[in-house]
This record gives structure tokens, sequence and C-alpha cells, in this order.
DNA sequence: CGACTAATTGAACCCCCTCAACCAAAGTGG
DNA sequence: CCACTTTGGTTGAGGGGGTTCAATTAGTCG
């Protein structure tokens, strides 16, 4: 099984390049600089356009567990995007209390919000040891200028993170605990496999804390929400191991219908042998599955 | 199953003639054509070093209420500025709930979560008659290579709706139903007030149920929060008048999860609601009832 | 090994939803 | 003109989903 430790940077098969630094690249120096065409690529931008005997490098940076990449407030003039490792992105209120916002990983970019006020909106955390590439938002706008394909990839990967945020809106507000935990999951197996590592069986790299707060639950109904699924045969959960075991339960998991269905906890708890619906969607999917 | 009045965009049998006089000049046809110039500053992107000569015209296109103006999945090509008017974009799931997602005014931009698709990922529609410039996709990219300072705005733009999307998911997460509702007046003061109208005195455009969609909520609860706030005299209401009577306490209304944060309103409500203690004690708070 | 953080689980509470009745305004049609 | 319908809003009663408080266990790091 793959374990997500830390990052693989061999795992991109699509690169050409020689592998700059073996494994765990992060910690020496990780690879230094990259080119546009790694650049788009990293970005799932299609790269066919773009002029590959361009000149232009971008610097990489590492960064350790824990440690802040941004912070809220500060004065703004790159954009990250992720090669290896796991982040959140965090708000925090006039409590100190943190509201995460996203969980970037591979291939994701970050510090958008601090273009319009020049300023970063939210703060950026290592969650792994990272290795970014650094993106100036001046190089980004001369490129733009330059390479026609480039500057309409930029909109659309910002447009991307709108309709993700969307997504999240719509989410919190419509949505169940339930549902919401299992669309984590599934959104996680989907982003994993979108690295090349395994859907089935991976780590969380945030705690519950987090991901409550990434939700808008508290970590209590996380982790309950989680031994159900567990008790159901939906997941595996072994602390921060996850092993998905009814991806199909988990993506068609809404939110509880009225009242006339079978009370969860019921299920959770005594339901194991009683797997049949009469309903043509059973909105609990296969429960046995195993 | 219903479908909700097809790209049929035929509306009430609302007569051109008959002004509402709230928003004049959208009917007949509006204005027709805005140059550059115009435009920014709509936006409110400063306008300085924009080339005034430039012939560039960016033609307006008027709705009536109720109207549609764009659809999920409908192709993609143009973005909209909103010069008059108010419009509410929606998502919708599967089982055809909507999802209010923003109420976009004067100034306003909608249609980015097009881009990454080429289809736009949501509905836009008109709660009231609306006057919008269109701004064709292909045209922005085209005037951000020939106006660096209206790229630098249009990812501007951008970045500050995504930051508005990043304080919907925080405050979906993290607030109670009373300190949505609170935010909510409080942000619609503001951009009455930036449009030029009262701050104090306006009226909604939107049902509760609209309301309830985009905070998350009920339309029940957005009804009773209002009527809560109007007893203890932060606002008035009556219908789809709303009076701001007390700015300062909806500003800093938060969730209140220790009980002291309630024991300051109760006491805040007791000094300026002496009079009544007839009623039966209301929702707001079981104060002394139970 | 202790000290700390993370995670699990239980019990009680309560905020908000659900269901429902009622009301007001605006059409609709006779 | 007035019944009738439709839409939007208010308010009440009750229940439930998720929070809060609290205790216990597991994992981690010095």
């Amino acid at each position: 099984m793959l374990s997500t430790q830390t990052s693989d940077s061999r795992v991109e098969a699509n690169s050409t390049l020689h592998a700059t630094s073996t494994e765990a690249g992060w910690q020496r120096q990780g690879k230094l600089w990259s080119n546009l065409k790694e650049l788009c690529d990293v970005l799932r931008i299609p790269s066919a356009a773009i002029h590959t005997d361009e000149e232009l490098l971008f610097q990489h940076v590492q960064f350790k567990t824990g440690q802040r990449i941004h912070t809220i407030g500060q004065p703004f003039d790159t954009l990250y995007i992720v090669h290896s490792g796991f982040l959140k992105t965090v708000l925090i209120d006039e409590f100190g209390n943190e509201q995460v916002l996203s969980f970037p990983m591979k291939g994701d970019l970050f510090g958008v919000d601090g273009i319009h006020t020049k300023r970063y909106a939210s703060e950026a955390v290592a969650l792994s040891n990272c290795d970014l590439i650094l993106l100036p938002f001046k190089k980004l706008t001369a490129l733009g200028r330059a390479h026609v394909e480039f500057e309409h990839a930029m909109y659309s990967v910002m447009s991307r993170e709108l309709v993700r945020e969307q997504a999240m809106v719509s989410m919190l507000g419509a949505l169940s605990a339930e549902a919401r935990v299992a669309r984590f999951l599934v959104n996680l197996s989907e982003r994993y496999a979108e690295m090349g590592y395994s859907s089935k069986l991976f780590n969380l790299r945030m705690t519950r804390h987090e991901i409550g707060s990434y939700l808008g639950l508290t970590l209590e109904t996380v982790s309950r929400t989680l031994s159900a699924f567990n008790e159901i045969g939906l997941i595996s959960v072994d602390q921060r191991s996850i092993g998905i075991k009814d991806l199909d339960s988990l993506k068609t998991l809404r939110r509880l219908p009225p009242s006339s269905s079978r009370a969860k906890q019921v299920a959770s708890r005594k339901a194991k042998q009683l797997a049949q619906q009469e309903r043509p969607e059973g909105e609990w999917g296969q429960v046995a599955g195993v």
C-alpha cells in the first residue's frame, strides 16, 4: 500500500525530466527550479501551445510540517503552487478561532485571495513537509501577456477555485453532518487518485478538529460520524488511516430524508444484517457491503 | 416533475410603460453601450490609466424581474456586470432545490464560474428589472493584453469574489443564525451605501426563502430572527422594508457560545423593552421560560 | 516514563428545523 | 365587485441533529 508518508516526487510519470532529487526531495533542497512546462503540468493546464524554449524559471521553496507559508495581512506578492505535500489555509476570527478554508495539495494554487487587497486574506500552514513553486504575481501577469494560453489558464484556475468555494458554500448550507463527512472523504479519495496515490487507503493529514472546522462541524461530530461509517461498513477507520470500503454509498449519501426513514443510529447499531431496502433508491445504499 | 419555467423568458405582463420609479433607465432599452471608462467606474476600478480614446464599446442588455440571465450548463462566453438592478445566483441540486450563492447588484461581476468548464456552473435570475453590461470573455482577455491596469483589475475583481466566498464559508461554518442574519443586514446596508442608497432604510429584494437559502437557514428562522431583532430594537421590519436602528449591535452580534453573551443581550433587551412584559415569553432565548 | 495532544465515546442540552396554522397582499376570473 | 387562488410572511409547538461538557484511551515526543 502506498503509505502516504512524506511526499514522493517521483509520482509524476508524465514529466520526462530527470528526477532531480531522488526522493523526499524536500529536505535536501528539493527541486530548485521549474520551467513553464513543468508548472503547467502541475496545474493540469494544457501546455501544448507553450513555447518550450522559454527561459523563464520558477523557484521552488520547501517548508516543514507546521511552518507557515504566509499570514493574514502580510503583503501579497506571490502565489503558491503545491508541488508536493499537504497544507491548510485558515481564516482567524477576532477571538483567535481558526476557520479552515481549504486543504491545498499537489496541483493546487493558493494565495489568490491576496490579489485584491494586496495582502493575504488567509493564512497557509504546512500539514506535512512541502515543496512549493513560487509564482510571483508580476511574473504571472507578464506571462499572461506573453502567452495567450497561459493567461486563459490562469483565469481558468481561479475560476476553478471559485467553483470549489461555491460547492463548499452549498455543502455547508444544505447538507447534514454525515453527508458532509461523506463528501469530504470522497473528495479526498478522488484527489489522492489524481495524485497517483491509492484512492482506497490513505492517511488523513489533518486532525479531527481541522476537518470539523473545514466542514462546519465539531471534532466530536466528525469522530462520531467516522465511527458510524466504520460500523456500517462504509469505511474503515483507525486514527488517521482511512480505508474506503463502499465508495458508491459514500457518494450517494445525502441528507437523511424527512423522518420516515430509519434513524441513523439504529442503522449503525443493529442493522448490520438487515440490508434490505424495498425502495428503488435507498439513500443509504448498500449497507452490508463486505 | 416541475421544471421551473424553462428558457421561456416571458414574464408577467409587465408593461414597458408603467415605470418602477426605483431604478429608472432600465426600461425602453436603457443605456445601450458603455465605453471602457464607464465599465471601470461601475466595477470600482481606477480608470486613470485607461486610454479614454479607446474605441471599445460594451453592450448593455436589459432583463425583467424573474428572467433568467444564464442557466447551469449553458455554454459560457460572456461575463456580466450589474449596471443597475438586483439578481440572485443559484445552484440547483439533484432534487431541484435551489441554493442561493450570491445577490449581485450594482458593480458586481458574475458568470466567472463559467470560465473553468466553459459552461456556467450556476444560474442567474433577475430579482428586479436589470441593466447589465456584457463583457465577452474574449474581449476581456484581449483587453488584459492591451491594458496592464485592466488585466490587474480583472484579477483583482476575481480575487474579491473569492474572498467574498471565503467569508461566506466562514460564516456558514461558524456563526449562529442570529449572527448570520445580522451580518447579512450589515452587509446589505453597506452595499446600499456604496450604491448611493440609504443604508438605514431599504427594501429587501429577495424573499425570506432566498435569504434563508443564502444563509443556510430556513425561511422560518430568518423570519423569526428578523422579528426578534425588531423586538429588541436593532431594526424595524415590515415585510420587505428594513430599517437599521442599531448598526453597532448588529455588527458585534456573534455566535453566543457561553451564556455570558446571551445575558448581555437579555439585559439589552430588558433595558429597551421594559414596557411590555405581557406578551408570552418569546423565542428569543427562553429567558425566563422553562 | 510523564506531559501533551489527538481521538473516542457518553450524556445532557438547545438551537434550529419541521410541521402546521394563520394572515396579508396581489392576482384571477366570474 | 367579490369569491378563489397563489405567493410570501409570521408565529407556535414539538422534535431531532449537532453541540457542549466531560471522562477515558491512544499516540507522540521531550
